[in-house]
DNA sequence: CCTGCGATATTCT
DNA sequence: GAATATCGCAGGC
């Protein structure tokens, strides 16, 4: 059955040029932000994920409006035992529950008492392996992540360049925690176009202290 | 441009 | 009771 496809606002361009074929890799790509990558995408290693979700496109529908981004930062938590800083090292608990869900499921926490972090869940069930998704460049509804956001001068760029502030830039929250991003309504990732290896920088992870010299960050050069 | 630090609450020890 | 997969602001270059 077809996925309804939501009203688009006005002013919200909701599809992009059609492409009909990747530059990079012959695979071909559909640019229409309502298609969804399928769940063998999400099926595969963290880090495989992690790379190739850079110049893909989230894309939440929430409180009526759809915003739409380039993912250009990611973070991949590995749940085989040998990551000490991904959250299912020691086990399941409450908190981490949707981690250990088959790929394609989201894992949304909090930290630091104010903000939340998405992830895109990887693997196989019972693996507990995500990933991060740290920034993505504001591409549809950027005057609805501005509204969000509640910093009147910021540049578009600067609206969701981080993990903290691409959830509330997107409008995510813990009731996107646990869901399917292959059939939800409100949260997605669509095809986009992905990046070459020479647009693509692999880096130590930011932020932990705990497991930090593995290279498990990409970004968009 | 850079560095340091406070806010804030849930999770785990 | 300590740590935390962050951010924005202040202050010094």
């Amino acid at each position: 059955m077809a996925q309804t496809r939501p009203d688009i606002l006005p002013g919200q361009p909701g599809t992009l040029p059609k492409q009909m074929m990747n530059q990079h890799n012959s695979t071909p790509v559909s640019a229409d932000i309502h298609d969804r990558l399928p769940r063998s995408f999400f099926t595969r290693d963290a880090r495989e994920v992690a790379r190739d979700l850079l110049g893909r496109i989230l894309v939440t529908h929430i409180d009526g409006v759809i915003t739409g981004g380039v993912i250009i930062e990611t973070e991949a938590y590995l749940g085989d035992g040998g990551d000490e800083a991904a959250h299912t090292h020691r086990g399941p608990t409450p908190r981490n529950r949707p981690m250990f869900l088959i790929g394609g499921h989201t894992y949304v926490y909090f930290i630091y008492g104010m903000y939340h972090c998405f992830n895109v869940v990887t693997g196989i069930e019972g693996n507990g392996e995500a990933v991060l998704l740290r920034g993505v460049e504001p591409l549809v509804g950027i005057e609805a992540m501005r509204r969000r956001r509640a910093r009147a001068t910021e540049r578009d760029i600067d609206l969701a360049n981080g993990p903290g502030k691409l959830t509330i830039a997107m409008g995510i929250g813990p009731a996107i925690s646990g869901v399917d991003l292959t059939i939800d309504k409100r949260v997605w990732i669509s095809a986009g176009t992905p990046l070459a290896d020479d647009a693509v920088a692999v880096t130590p992870r930011i932020g932990i202290t705990k497991s930090a010299h593995l290279p498990w960050r990409w970004l968009r050069r």
